[in-house]
RNA sequence: GCCCUCUUAGCUCAGUAGGUAGAGCACAGCCAUGGUAAGGCUGGUGUCGUGGGUUCGACUCCCACAGAGGGCUCCA
């Protein structure tokens, strides 16, 4: 055994290496194409560098640029080399830290002077790098005592920073990429003047880079204290090939195609207006035919599940708020007072407390619950100027919002239909692939006992299994109120979006002092379940626009059918069809002929019109129409019966599908 | 709220060492009546985001503000 590593590989196998072989010496014995690919290694489970020695009798991994675990390793290692060319283009630089994040890394830098980054300084950065990245330098490891650490980073204040929070044992997760446990700093080189604080592990050398690109620069708080000094982070993205780096760069092209931002103009949808003030959206008749199509398939849906359908102002007294206690933990979010006569009043920042309100207006027994509540509530919240979104972030929105108040025997069954309701009417609208998140309690705020706690965590807990949804928990994460779930889509372009939530409330029903009388004629106080579903109908309308690049289904698109007389000798014969069309109750529009025909199918196509129909000569006589279907081939002499059978399938199969999922 | 960038016609964008502006699309008028993705001609487009300042003169330079975009922070 003396002066033999015996390894043994993941595959079954076993190499045998001379004593203190690295991981470099163990890619290089199991085949040179293995060799060239590898990055760093696992023993036994363990992540490390290629170039440290390996222990007897390891299981070793050879971690390839491609796994989830070797792009982390490849970004992270391009943010050094970032810093390494920041530090050397710009005398005086500060260099923070610089993780990898998901597709690429970032850095965090102070320049001297408060001078930033310009594009230009961008072009110059990624020159460097490539030349760092040229130069093949390896990534070498050393570790120093805590005095050495600070000795060498002595104009470096924020490395110094980190080195002493660690050594005064003040280290948080964040930091563990830094800095070692056992008080000793870690070190990385890679050429005689640039060093960076970091645990590692990194790629070999700094040829085994290059497919990156630095996107651009932001202002980011040192250690996200909005207190803090700002700093300025580059973002870059970064990859194993060239080809993964330009898909990546076409899906970001492929995301801003699809900006519900730009789509709203060009599809004639809606618009921000300055004069209406930030954050404000007044919506154009094609977008507010798509609002008003999800908001009545939502109300049918609701009518058919159970729930009683309520209205709400949009002021209240503050006494309300003062009740529900809004103005104690939510004021930054609410708009400014209003002084009235009799009062103080507020634009409601949400709709819970009037749901109280109609729950309270008398005695209620354990006959009548589940009451299940239902609002279209538009709501105000004051969003700072610089988090507005389009319709993602926006200071007026309206609420699917539903208050469930039940018992606690009824909660389980209750969150279980609940949760089959919301993935039933958003399959609706074309969303199939979900993730939850279960979060829980965190002791340091909270209300409650630690038994409701535990039986609703554990009621949303046996819904999600029930339902085999992939979940994941957030341990601490919930509101001081109660435990919630939160469901995520994924859209056309594997992009995720937080829409759906289902949170167990057991404070409003003690500050309303809510109660029921029992079977048992003694008073119970009800459990509160605040349910949203599409979330906000502004927001949920912008997912869709990004997830249909606009394109919306025939059954929600604004215009259904475009029809196109060949010809002014053709109109009257159109607007027959038309009106055949509408009586059938399909949105219908006639395109007069005073284009030429192509103008106007461009026209309508770039409308996304999923049905574009062009009469003519023949199908006057004939009682036809041509199909210019969205994604099919024209077709010619349809007759027009046949049309209406085929759209009243392609809406019909659509919400069913939806609705048996 | 903080950092950076941006703001010129309805939209997308050019532009001037500081001498008050252009293109395409859109829009209007006329012609063309065209069978499946943008026909031709003509025309009008504007307080160059707002308010100050410097200057003989500011769209251009400076300051403030507003709005937008990208981030950070926030989103009981």
């Amino acid at each position: 055994m003396n002066g033999l590593l015996n390894i043994l590989l993941p595959d079954g196998s076993e190499r045998e290496l001379p004593a203190g072989a690295t991981g470099a010496d163990l890619a290089a014995s199991i085949g040179p194409r293995l060799a060239k690919v590898a990055i760093a290694a696992t023993v036994n489970g363990e992540l490390v560098d290629l170039n440290v020695a390996l222990p007897d009798r390891a299981t070793v991994g050879i971690i390839t640029p491609e796994s989830d675990v070797g792009r982390h390793v490849l970004r992270h290692s391009s943010a050094h080399v970032l810093a390494q060319a920041v530090t050397q283009l710009f005398a005086g630089a500060k260099y923070t830290i610089g993780p990898a994040i998901e597709d690429g890394f970032y850095y965090d830098f102070e320049l001297s002077g408060g001078r930033t980054f310009s594009d230009d300084d961008l072009h110059a950065i990624t020159a460097r790098m490539r030349e760092i990245m040229k130069a093949d330098q390896p990534f070498v490891r050393s570790a120093v005592s805590t005095a050495e650490g600070l000795a060498l980073f002595a104009d470096q204040p924020y490395k110094r920073e980190i080195i002493e929070r660690v050594a005064s044992g003040g280290a948080e997760d964040s930091d563990v990429g830094e800095v070692a446990g056992d008080g000793s700093v870690s070190l990385y080189r890679n050429t005689p003047d640039f060093v960076d604080l970091c645990l590692g592990p990194h790629v070999p050398s700094t040829s085994k880079l290059g497919h990156f690109k630095l996107m651009k620069v932001a202002g980011a708080y040192w250690r996200g204290n909005e207190k803090g000094p700002m700093l300025q982070r580059i973002y870059g993205t970064a990859w194993a090939t060239k080809a993964e780096l330009e898909e990546h760069l076409n899906r970001l092209d492929e995301a801003e195609k699809r900006d519900h931002r730009k789509l709203a103009v060009e599809l004639d949808l809606l618009s921000f207006p300055r004069e209406l003030g930030g954050g404000l959206a007044v919506w154009h008749p094609r977008g507010a035919t798509v609002r008003r199509l999800m908001e009545d398939y939502s109300r049918d849906r609701h009518a058919n599940g159970g729930y009683e359908f309520v209205f709400s102002p949009h002021l209240a007294n503050g006494n309300l708020f003062q009740t529900s206690g809004h103005l104690d933990f939510y004021k930054d979010g609410m708009y400014p007072p209003m002084e009235m006569d009799n009062g103080t009043y507020y634009m409601k920042p949400m709709n819970c407390p009037m749901h109280c309100l109609i729950y309270r207006s008398r005695q209620r027994s354990y006959r009548e619950l589940p009451l299940r509540l239902f609002e279209l509530g538009t709501v105000y919240r004051y969003e700072r100027a610089g988090t507005l979104h389009g319709l993602m972030r926006i200071r007026g929105f309206t609420q699917d919002d539903s208050h469930i108040f039940c018992t606690q025997d009824q909660l389980q069954d209750e969150i279980a239909s609940l949760l089959d309701f919301v993935l039933s009417v958003l399959r609706a609208f074309g969303f199939t692939d979900f993730q939850a998140y279960l979060s829980t309690r965190d002791p340091k705020k909270s209300v409650g006992s630690d038994e409701i706690w535990d039986k609703a965590t554990e009621a949303l807990r046996q819904a999600l299994d029930r339902h085999g949804l992939p979940y994941e928990i957030k341990h601490g994460d919930a509101a001081f109120y109660g435990p919630k779930i939160d469901v995520d889509v994924r859209d056309a372009i594997g992009r995720r979006w937080q829409l759906s939530t289902i949170q167990c409330d057991f404070n409003l029903p003690d500050r309303f002092d809510l109660e029921y009388v029992g079977s048992d004629n003694a008073r119970h106080q009800p459990i509160m379940l605040h349910r949203a579903l599409f979330g906000s109908v502004e927001r949920f309308f912008g997912v869709l626009v990004e997830h249909f690049a606009g394109a919306f289904p025939t059954w929600l698109a604004p215009v259904q059918v475009s029809v196109l007389p060949v010809a002014e000798a053709h109109h009257d014969y159109a607007q027959q069809v038309v009106a055949e069309l509408k009586a059938a109750g399909r949105r219908a529009v006639l395109v007069e002929a005073n284009e030429g025909l192509g103008k106007r199918i461009a026209v309508e196509k770039s409308a996304k019109v999923p049905y574009v129909l062009v009469v003519g000569e023949s199908d006057v006589h004939a009682g036809s129409v041509g199909v210019n279907a969205r994604g099919r081939d024209v077709e010619r002499d349809v007759p027009v019966s046949e049309f209406l059978r085929r759209i009243a399938v392609d809406v019909d199969d659509a919400m069913a599908a939806a609705v048996h999922g």
